[in-house]
Order: structure tokens, then C-alpha cells, then sequence
DNA sequence: AACTATTTATAAGA
DNA sequence: TTCTTATAAATAGTT
């Protein structure tokens, strides 16, 4: 989505690639919680880049299946 | 997205409700995959549904980051 | 960091 | 229920 499409592989410039992965990363913890709430689904989300944080996100009171 | 907009809440109609998480449980899928090739990153992913499997996407060689 | 043209995901419908 | 399509949402390139 966006002024053009992309090829999925790695992109190389390091820039473009921290900006793509913060735009992504939002995106992506978006979902998982949208689905855990329309569709009371436990999700755990893990996404690790060089700046990005372990734990992502876990809809409530999963640790009973995740643990 | 789609026809019309939807509120983020429980949808309580199961047979929606299950139509949804296949869904975007593709959609969520297919995102982890691609910000893990775009970006360089390690991803884990669990979305755990009633008829759900547990682990559902890891990226490549994230086994030192996750264990 | 904000914008917007365009692609992608998907809610309803068939 | 698998496929289609109109529309909402995400985002690639731009500013």
C-alpha cells in the first residue's frame, strides 16, 4: 500500500529500512490487537528489530496459554 | 476495511466471529512475514483461536533470540 | 514527522 | 463456504 508497490525482500538502504519497520511494527501491533478483540483470540506478538522492544503485545490473560 | 466499517469490539455472532479470525489471521500472518524480510527483524507469532494452531509464524534463525 | 496517492486487506455479498 | 467486489485501512514515496 502506498505511491508504489514494493518487492518483498530486504531493503537494503538502512534508513528506509528503520522507517519501513517502524511504520510496519505499528501497523502489525494494530492487528493483533483487533483480532484479539473481535475475534477473542490470544495473541502474542513478538517483533525484534535493533531499537524495538522484546514483548509486543499479549492480549489479556493469556498467560495461562502462553505460559 | 471491506464493504463497510466495523466497530472494535467482540463480534458476538460465532459464525462471524470465526470467518473474521480466519481472515485476519491470514492478514496478521502474512504481515509478520513480510516486515521479517523487509526489515531484518525476528518475529514471533502465536494467535491462538479455538481451532487456531498454536505457533503460527517465527521467522528464520530467531531461535537464539527467542529460547 | 506529516501528507497523500496508491496498494492491500477485508466486510459484505453472491 | 469459497469466490467476488466495494470500501476501509495501511503504507511507499514525498514534502
Amino acid at each position: 500500500m502506498g505511491r508504489g508497490k514494493i518487492e518483498i525482500k530486504r531493503i537494503e538502504n538502512s534508513t528506509n529500512r528503520q522507517v519501513t519497520f517502524s511504520k510496519r511494527k505499528k501497523g502489525i501491533l494494530k492487528k493483533a490487537e483487533e483480532i484479539s478483540i473481535l475475534c477473542d483470540a490470544k495473541v502474542l506478538l513478538i517483533v525484534y528489530g535493533p531499537h524495538g522492544k522484546m514483548l509486543d503485545f499479549c492480549s489479556p490473560n493469556s498467560s495461562y496459554v502462553f505460559s
